[in-house]
DNA sequence: GTGAAAGCGCAATAGTCTTTGCATGCAAGT
DNA sequence: ACTTGCATGCAAAGACTATTGCGCTTTCAC
């Protein structure tokens, strides 16, 4: 299957980490290396490294460390698998388009739900959507601009019955609404390209109070990894300065559909019950049915 | 199929060539583009000219006759077209109902993404960032899960240095700011699926002010596009009762990214600054740099 | 057949990228 | 508390890449 071609390029990379395990900054180069093939097969070490946060010559030394030569040779050998997992689907396209920035954005957005897709692995979304809809109360952890994949998750959970709640306003309410759950609750965490500090607490304490912890990252860093059962990886490569939602978005969407599917009848109700509600707060303009 | 896609790779590479035509050499260098596209776009322009079997020179000079500034130009611009030209092709794979809920959803949305790619049109999100940027002030009116999207973009625009807020809790919110909005002010309206009378209701207020209106949204309905100065249509199906945000997300990067473009300088000014402030209010788990 | 013009290779130059030696700071163990 | 070892950043060195000026060679016109 196609799904399996990037698997492919995950687990070489991954493989051919050492025994002794890696360190704290070569695994974030490593980070950078699967989260963003495509940036790091063209671009140069420098770059990466900015990326990574660490110092160029990390890079070498992390390239070697990973039993190549240099850089260039970990570089062509990360192009070639790349290039042949991108490749390995049906090639049709059509593509038009200036060089403008937002056309770049779209195009890449694009690649990136293309990349998703062939990546995800469905079995852990319906993991977590079989959780969310057991447990008692679930909580979303994303702070900065995540916040927004964050809400758009919480509100259409809750659309389709489910006590799902983002906090997504600073440390103390965060404090506060860890400190409030229990083992028949859940927790996701999501972030994107910056790993906020207080994320991973929450994740941490959360797993020590027996709850089931998730997350959405592009990234698999250790910390957080660690702290959850499983990690959803999303690739949120942009074009400009900025991480890019879409495919996070894109996962929240697949997971609450996936929710709405566990108890149909029970989704059905709730959506009914606030279409209702909307109808006598007289809130839309146009009407569902016309009425 | 394949050979579509190369038609438009080949048209585009093609119509650069100059009225006068090209000599042999260059011509020769223009075959192996066509060629061998990938090791082009990953190669040196040493290797481009022994596969060409010409001079290094020429190979420079070949890009400067095609219209580029030299050989990296011609480069970067072959990366994207032949990149995009390959994963776009992912998008016709398997359009089957089959699946998981969630695969469905992510292939839904890869679909829209795909019809959202082709259909844009530029001018619109140009004008868009180009109003926030002259702007004294935008305002994003975006409710119910659509807000998520109107996050996005205020927080990202806000990074890009920008005056950009999103009113995403309530009509008296939506009130109170739609009150001090005046002639110099943008207004952005965001719905999807349902549309909230107070959203009408506020970006025809604004336009009475002499504020610029756009809107975002998936239907052009009467009454907002009568508001609005340019409205962007996005696909928003889902596969479940919620429209998917997915495709609104992307077009919110996309503007962000034009936004960026507008004027680079304060961009990355304003972007130096929050990183900043980031390190030093520790609020990251892995530093950007140690230094 | 000769002169002019243009293509093209050679080689020098300027710039960039990678690697490595060295120093520093942190952490673990004595 | 001191020492030792290791990870990491800094900076210099070395290698490579792209571009451009220069001159040779081919081609076409007269």
């Amino acid at each position: 299957m196609t799904e399996r071609a990037t698997d492919r390029f995950d687990d070489w990379l991954r493989a051919r980490v050492p025994a002794r395990g890696l360190r704290p900054k070569a695994a974030a180069v490593l980070e950078v290396l699967l989260s963003q093939p495509r940036r790091a097969s063209y671009g140069s070490a420098a770059e990466l490294a900015q990326l990574a946060g660490v110092n160029v010559a990390t890079v070498t030394r992390t390239a070697q460390a990973l039993g190549f030569a240099g850089w260039p040779a970990l570089q062509q050998e990360l192009r070639a698998r790349y290039m042949s997992s991108l490749s390995a689907g049906q090639v049709a396209a059509e593509h038009s388009g200036t060089g403008s920035p937002s056309a770049r954005s779209l195009r890449r957005d694009l690649d990136s739900l293309a990349l998703l897709n062939r990546r995800m692995d469905e079995e852990v979304l319906l993991t977590i959507a079989e959780a969310v809809a057991a447990a008692r109360r679930t909580v979303i952890v994303a702070d900065g601009s995540y916040a927004a994949v964050g809400l758009a998750l919480a509100h259409n959970a809750g659309l389709a019955g489910y006590d799902v709640r983002a906090v997504t306003s600073g440390d103390a309410e965060l404090a506060n609404t860890v400190a409030a759950i229990g083992e028949r609750d859940v927790l996701i965490a999501i972030s994107f390209w910056r790993l906020y500090e207080s994320t991973v607490l929450a994740a941490n304490v959360a797993r020590a109070r027996g709850a089931r912890v998730f997350a959405v990252t592009d990234a698999a860093s250790p910390a957080l990894a660690e702290a959850a059962e499983q990690v959803v990886m999303v690739p949120a490569e942009g074009v400009a300065f900025f991480p890019s939602l879409t495919a996070g978005m894109a996962v929240a969407q697949a997971l609450v559909t996936q929710l709405a599917a566990v108890d149909p009848a029970r989704t059905s109700a709730s959506i009914e019950a606030a279409e209702g509600m909307w109808s006598k707060f007289g809130l839309l303009h146009r009407r569902p049915s016309g009425g």
